[in-house]
DNA sequence: TTTTTTGCAAATACTTTGCATAACG
DNA sequence: CGTTATGCAAAGTATTTGCAAAAAA
């Protein structure tokens, strides 16, 4: 994996302290597998899956396995020091296709539709975007818990 | 599966003419299956997965297939009739906690950022939102042919 | 030392594929 | 009728889990 450091603002030691510091309040153990999984996605630019960056956290500690890292990203997701792209577990389809976005719960993984209310402009894509491709679709996703979630805790 | 039907403005009547008329011109052939999947998607408010088409259609269809479910999935996000929440295969890991959107290419699946120009405004959140839950995160996703595979066609 | 985390291996989803038969146009 | 789509079964990925040994606090 090519490793290029990515336009993060806050340079790699001041997230190393974040992340440190997360654990810590969480009760986390600081490992050398965390620490290392962590800053290959932060150090990462190109949306790595769970097998690269198994890949490339193995160069340097030979003996890492594949479900370390698994739930390592899953704790760092938690934490909300990585996001996910797109959703874990499995595929779920939307037969609407007017413009709206989703709310989905990530601890009980339900999805809702949100639509704009009357007037209100949903997104403006940045200027950016064309220069990637085609855009064909828009997914505007907020993840967050739900009421239902909140009120069973 | 609660059927219920959802708010789309054409009846179903319509987009079942819409769906049949892409069949045709895509060379696909309009079989019963494909009718009832589309349309158990295209009634449903739920974000159904495939199991759960399966399930549905099942009741009309008693010997339709999961893999034939998936398949039609499949198809039918091709022709624009339904779309897909999330990313299917494998899941992805993003460092960068900035505000910024994603391109993914859904033809070769590769994942590229896009950072709003100074004084771009990525998105105003739709009122209804704060209502589901707490939000957490925001992903913009927008998804098309990227630039690469547009030239190797 | 005590508790958490790891690595291993095996299990579990979820999704895809090859092939003979059935069905559409 | 000719070709495409289906159902079946089996394979392929991706991810998760139980448990004894190793490592952090």
């Amino acid at each position: 994996m090519n490793l290029t450091v990515n336009g993060q603002k806050e340079e790699l030691q001041k997230r190393l302290t974040r992340f440190e510091k997360q654990c810590r309040g969480k009760g986390l153990r600081v490992t050398q597998q965390r620490r290392k999984i962590f800053c290959t996605v932060a150090q990462s630019c190109e949306h790595p899956s769970a097998e690269k960056v198994f890949q490339a956290v193995r160069r340097e500690l030979p003996n890492v396995s594949l479900d370390t890292v698994y739930r390592t990203l899953a704790s760092l997701e938690e934490m909300d020091l990585l996001m996910r792209v797109g959703l874990s577990s499995k595929a779920r389809f939307d037969g609407d296709l007017r413009p709206h976005c989703h709310f989905v719960c990530t601890r009980c993984g339900e999805v809702y539709d949100i639509f704009p209310q009357a007037g209100e402009e949903l997104l403006s894509l940045p200027s950016a975007a064309k220069e990637m491709g085609e855009v064909k679709q828009v997914h505007l996703q907020l993840r967050g818990i739900c009421k239902k979630c909140q009120e069973r805790k």
